[in-house]
DNA sequence: GAAATTAAACGACCGTTGGTCGAAAAAGTT
DNA sequence: AACTTTTTCGACCAACGGTCGTTTAATTTC
């Protein structure tokens, strides 16, 4: 099932690589020979090995992105309500990702990490003016009581990210599962809201 | 001021270089001859490149966080207020490393940001306990109202060590400063103390 | 359709890298 | 002094990311 354009190819190549190894022991030339053309193709493409892992982590991300945003705008429904579906959101598209690179290699991959920084930082800077101006709406509306919204926007979509990807610092899954309960009491207490509104998006 | 051992010549020598540059452009002949040494002593003391940069991260960071431990041993102080001095502590511990890191890098390099990952990795693992311990305290002594002492903690940790280092996810300065306030808001509210409670230590 | 121009593809080649190795020097032991 | 062990070393290796001049394919222009 090749892709249209060369690049995707090329991206596609690369995908598929990292289903067994992590990007330090991949090699250009690897790349291309998988994405069958010549090395010097690739350059034309891309201008360094580090572009094509930002543009695959573009291009695996930009879809679920946008349906957050999308989400963003449904002002029908609460904004409580919405930035628990963007927090499940994270969940999806980290799950999404781990289960796809964690085939192989079991969790210890240091050099792994590299990769999963730039996930970071792509989702929260994505999503941090999304889920600011959820916070937002609902401070407007009454709903959400805090006076940093933005802030809280942050912490949430930094301590998702991380704990959701597992990586950075790695914990067992009841660990994580402990740190997302925390977080989802911390921020029904911090928003004003009774314990529970935000549970029923629990472990699943 | 030479260290004593050969292996401190050399992690002696790593700190100097990356003053001025990223790791990954730091070859290891260029620690040796830094060092001293020839290159092939370096493999003598280490194992690989990355083992010399986690031994240096451990040097760095062993006695502040042994400052911090001790901390957690002074019970005659608050809870809360120990909590808050580990908060601060973290703020030294990175403050001291961006200072030496960026004196002629802007920010914008996203290879450093591997050495920050590591950090991360461990400051957060080794003050985890720590501070999960001093919040159990809290609890138990009524002046801490939170039902997941250990969720607390790490996400503490995590938002701070990343917020305070702005590498992995950066932000202009008042932002980051507001991100800081909004933790602080958070955690008052969250564990049900008067707002105002942590700002003492306020943006320095 | 031929000529000219631009886009795309290529792989040999370059400088440099992290890491190895066997030999030699230094230190320690008897 | 003879022998063993620890330490030091730089030539060497395979492999890397990236460049380059050149070739091939496609497009435009007349």
């Amino acid at each position: 099932m090749p892709s249209s354009t060369k690049s995707d190819q090329i991206l596609d190549a690369l995908q598929t690589l990292l289903v067994e190894k992590k990007i330090q022991d991949i090699s250009v030339s690897e790349i291309a020979q998988t994405a069958g053309i010549g090395k010097g193709s690739i350059y034309y493409y891309f201008p360094s090995k580090d572009a094509i892992l930002d543009a695959l982590i573009e291009r695996n991300y930009k879809q679920p992105m946008e349906t957050a945003k999308h989400l963003a705008e449904q002002k029908d429904i609460s904004p409580f309500t919405r930035m628990a579906m963007i927090f499940q959101a994270c969940r999806n598209i980290s799950g999404e990702f781990h289960a796809q690179n964690s085939k192989t290699a079991p969790t210890d991959d240091k050099e792994q990490a590299f990769l999963h920084q730039k996930y970071l930082h792509y989702l929260v800077t994505e999503l941090k003016p999304v889920l600011t101006d959820i916070i937002c709406q609902g401070i407007e509306c009454g709903s959400i009581h805090f006076d940093y919204p933005a802030a809280l926007a942050e912490i949430v979509l930094i301590v998702l990210t991380i704990k959701l990807d597992n990586t950075l610092v790695p914990s067992s899954e009841s660990e994580v599962d402990n740190t997302i309960l925390g977080l989802i009491s911390l921020l029904e207490k911090g928003t004003e809201n009774p314990a529970g509104s935000l549970n029923f998006l629990k472990i699943g």
